[in-house]
DNA sequence: TTAGGTGCAAATTCTTTGCACCCTG
DNA sequence: CAGGGTGCAAAGAATTTGCACCTAA
């Protein structure tokens, strides 16, 4: 639904050399799953995989759909959405404000930029509906974590005091 | 922890005032929950609102925190951080891409922008943490949900046939 | 006063884990 | 053949809901 053939084929080779090169085993169960998420624009989340994947493989389980989506996620091999598999968390800053997020704890640092605030969406957006707010989102792995000390605790989720 | 006072103070006097305008009630425990996520720029999810607020309330819930939270939402005084309230989701496209979200119905479609790929993090960003990649997401209402129609179901997730 | 709001506890939903059997390499 | 991978079922988080009492307006 939506990815041509040939990208989605591209996708699965890749994925196949991926993991071969990390050593993993590669099984039905972890094609078919790769492949659907491969193959979708709309980002399915694992309940939807596993319905996809079920059509094929009736014996999955949604705990393997589990298992390998964050196991591909590790390798790379797929991205999630939202910034982490955390809580769902607030923001009251109404301001027009973009973030970072790190990768590796989840700490979400908000920052301005004049320039990010002017951006337009590309037509092709606006065709799709209306816009009320745009955000950069900039990804990567703070000092904190790169600069190797253990994190112990500290999730970015602050908290207390 | 972070926010100035006076920004503080300002959004809690906004905040009363819309509650005012929204009709409901200024209880305690909604103005020292509104209290504890404007006054900190950690984001923090439900369980750290929960902690923050037991300090000065103690006798406050955890579901009184959630549906706090999800009011404040619905009326426009806070946000939240990743797409929706939704199970998490997987995306296969790893070139860079850039998403719109539709925050009605969860819908998140992917699109293409040179001018976004080209997008450089401002200094005070670097200083942060190390960037390994930047996407846009533009947030608004999709067609389908604007338009009117019942969006049974589709709540973006796709999935099945 | 009184309708909306809160706290409690139980229910849901989403996700993870332990273990015995199975299949890829 | 051996060890990683899978399916099952049960456990564990995160979040929501029903109901009786409480409180802001």
């Amino acid at each position: 639904m939506g990815v041509s053939p040939n990208e989605l084929d591209r996708r699965i080779e890749h994925f196949k050399a991926a993991c071969r090169e990390a050593g993993i085993k590669l099984t039905h169960q972890r094609i078919e799953i790769f492949r659907e998420v491969a193959g979708s624009e709309e980002h399915p989340g694992a309940e939807a995989v596993f319905r996809g994947v079920r059509e094929r493989v009736p014996t999955v389980s949604l705990d393997t759909v589990y298992r390998t989506l964050w196991l591909l996620e590790d390798l790379g091999l797929l991205t999630t959405l939202g910034p982490r598999r955390d809580p769902m968390r607030f923001d009251a800053n109404l301001e027009s404000h973009h973030h970072f997020v790190c990768e590796r704890c989840g700490l979400v640092r908000d920052f301005e930029s004049a320039e990010f605030d002017a951006l337009d969406a590309p037509r092709e957006v606006k065709r799709v509906g209306s816009i009320s707010r745009l955000c950069v989102e900039v990804r990567g792995v703070c000092r904190e974590c790169s600069g190797g000390c253990s994190v112990s605790g500290a999730r970015g989720e602050g908290g207390g005091e």
